[in-house]
DNA sequence: TTGTGACCTACTCC
DNA sequence: AGGAGTAGGTCAC
């Protein structure tokens, strides 16, 4: 724990450590791969972003993730999620969230020896991408996140969510003596919570439009205001989401403007704990027709009702046991996630690849 | 039920 | 140089 970061000067947030390998964890093929756009590299292996009200830097080590806590958020805690930090240690705290946020109580090596043995394609390519985790987001974050990533790519939606993170968010505090300069070129000066429903209730369609959202604008305040007329509050409602099956969780989200069955299943998938959720985006379509279920190459465009059969055919080939029954409950990751067909198939033995920017 | 085009914008390719 | 194609889609016909 909280070894020294450098040599002499006192480090604002002490450095801790989460004892995973590699193999349970890698950064590099967990942060930027399009689950969350709330991360950025500031150099070779470490990334800071944020997660509720704390702002962590993290960095891959040899046979662990180091990481410190380089802001939090005022008296108003905004959009976290952590429960009440004054009552315990918040160093705790910090760390319980990190475990939460990766669901580092789920075993990854389980469940890629499982779907090694379930697939050959899977087997053969496993090695490209250790560490490769589902993480579990803030549903709020997560579901304007993935509104605006319709028809648009990376780093557009990363662009945009920091706008919305910048305009509306609560900025955090960085802790005395300023921490992380130099790394800030990349970061931007100042870090920000996601908005709250509540926050995000004061934008408008024109200043939205005005920030390059584009289309996206009466996305956004349209599902801020269906959220609002939920009764017990948009975010209750959310997290609601939680206890319901997969299906009506995805029916109940596509109720929402922008939301369309692929987002849905994002939303599912990285926030509300449906690991059966497949997000059949463009790549996971091509992927099915060329590996899968070559009878649908002839098929034109991606419908619906194609996106549910896809989403069957990969539950049936990655999570169907012989019983029949599905493993998915306890799943913590998609094979048919875009970290895998989306990257190079060069072997990374350190698991640090370079992102393009 | 399926197919089609519009929608914002930036970047790549040719 | 500049148009077409594409990028982790959704919505309205």
């Amino acid at each position: 724990m909280a070894a020294s970061a450098d040599g002499g000067r006192q480090a604002p947030g002490a450095w801790a450590s989460l004892p995973v390998s590699l193999e349970e964890l890698c950064l590099g093929h967990t942060l930027p791969v399009g689950q969350t756009f709330r991360w950025v590299e500031t150099r070779e292996g470490a990334f800071t972003g944020v997660i509720g009200s704390r702002a962590y830097e993290m960095e891959q080590m040899e046979d662990s993730v180091r990481y410190r806590v380089v802001a939090r958020g005022g008296g108003a805690e905004g959009a976290s999620t952590a429960s009440d930090e004054s009552r315990s240690d918040p160093s705790i705290e910090d760390a319980e969230v990190l475990r939460e946020y990766f669901q580092l109580r789920l075993k990854l090596a389980d469940f890629v020896e499982h779907w090694s043995g379930r697939d050959e394609r899977f087997r053969a390519i496993k090695g490209y991408y250790p560490g490769a985790r589902l993480l579990r987001q803030d549903p709020v974050e997560c579901l304007f996140s993935f509104v605006c990533s319709s028809n648009n790519n990376i780093a557009r939606i990363h662009g945009m969510v920091n706008t919305l993170c910048r305009l509306y968010g609560t900025e955090l505090r960085r802790p005395s003596e300023g921490l992380g300069q130099g790394e800030d070129e990349k970061l931007g000066e100042k870090l920000y919570t996601f908005p709250t429903l509540e926050q995000l209730s004061q934008c408008t369609e024109e200043a939205l439009r005005a920030n390059g959202f584009g289309y996206r604008a009466k996305f956004i305040t349209g599902s801020v205001s269906a959220l609002n007329a939920m009764p017990g509050g948009g975010e209750n409602w959310l997290l609601s989401l939680r206890d319901v099956p997969y299906k009506e969780a995805s029916a109940a989200l596509t109720e929402l403007p922008g939301v369309g069955p692929k987002v849905a299943a994002c939303v599912c998938l990285f926030s509300l704990d449906k690991f059966e959720a497949i997000p059949v985006d463009t790549h996971v379509w091509r992927l099915v027709k060329e590996h899968y279920k070559p009878e649908l190459q002839e098929k034109k465009s991606l419908t619906p009702k194609l996106m549910d059969l896809v989403e069957r055919a990969l539950i049936d080939r990655f999570a169907r046991t012989p019983g029949g029954r599905t493993t998915c409950s306890s799943c913590p990751s998609s094979p048919s996630s875009r970290s895998g067909c989306r990257r190079s198939c060069r072997p990374r033995p350190r698991g640090r690849r370079r992102r393009r920017r």
